[in-house]
DNA sequence: AGGATCGTGTACTGTGTAGTACACACTACT
DNA sequence: AGTAGTGTGTACTACACAGTACACGATCCT
């Protein structure tokens, strides 16, 4: 699915017990020109920059990465994170990228638990 | 150590023994003008796309993804990796972000022995 | 019936990206 | 002495990014 559609069908789900989900009140607390919401959930126009998807995404109660990843982007911190030490980050995000959800998933709990 | 000036010290270390790493050699082996490539080696502009830094580590003998890096860059195909799998590569690298450099090592070797 | 709200069409703008093209002065051979 | 090669200054270009501004017709409310 697309970056737009999926806004788009947020929104709609949201505005079926809240008003203020209308284009426009989204627009307006996000802080965009209504047309320009418009053209970004049609898929008319690319999706906006990571700050716009961000507050977007707060609006509408959305995963911040996911939306972001929708759009084809990555988190900036997330960037930072894999710049400090870039070979050595590459190289794991290599070796991980054929592993399984639930394996990631427990390198991320150990990690968390601290047993390095 | 910015980006230019450190290709500028591999390429002059490179041409003390081989005459062929003056900067308009490099600039033709790797598709660019001189003027340009120049500019980059001395930071006065910013550095370049991420294929022609590609171009570049090749014909330098340098390590891509730390080039990259140097210029605030994160490999295509990493980008890819974490974003078919946003939220779940976003929390790794996240918790992963503390973490010293020999514990990711063996997170890497462990996965590469594939022991999940 | 009439104002408020809704989504959208069209035109335009400023900034950044990723370079090319050409001319110039300096040095190094031979 | 001449020519080949070196690095650099300046000007320019094409295209993408990230939006704003305004007008329009349709719908809802009361």
């Amino acid at each position: 699915m697309e970056f737009g559609s999926y806004v788009r069908d947020v929104r709609e789900r949201r505005l079926n017990d809240d008003r203020s989900y209308s284009l426009r009140q989204v627009a307006g607390r996000v802080g965009l020109e209504p047309a320009y919401l418009s053209k970004i959930e049609r898929d008319v126009t690319a999706p906006p920059s990571e700050e716009t998807i961000g507050r977007l995404a707060e609006d509408l109660g959305e995963d911040r990465d996911l939306l972001l990843a929708m759009a084809g982007k990555v988190s900036n911190d997330l960037r930072q994170i894999i710049i400090r030490r870039a070979p050595l980050f590459a190289d794991l995000l290599r070796q991980l990228k054929e592993a399984p959800d639930h394996a990631v998933l427990r390198i991320a709990r150990e990690v968390r638990d601290g047993d390095w």
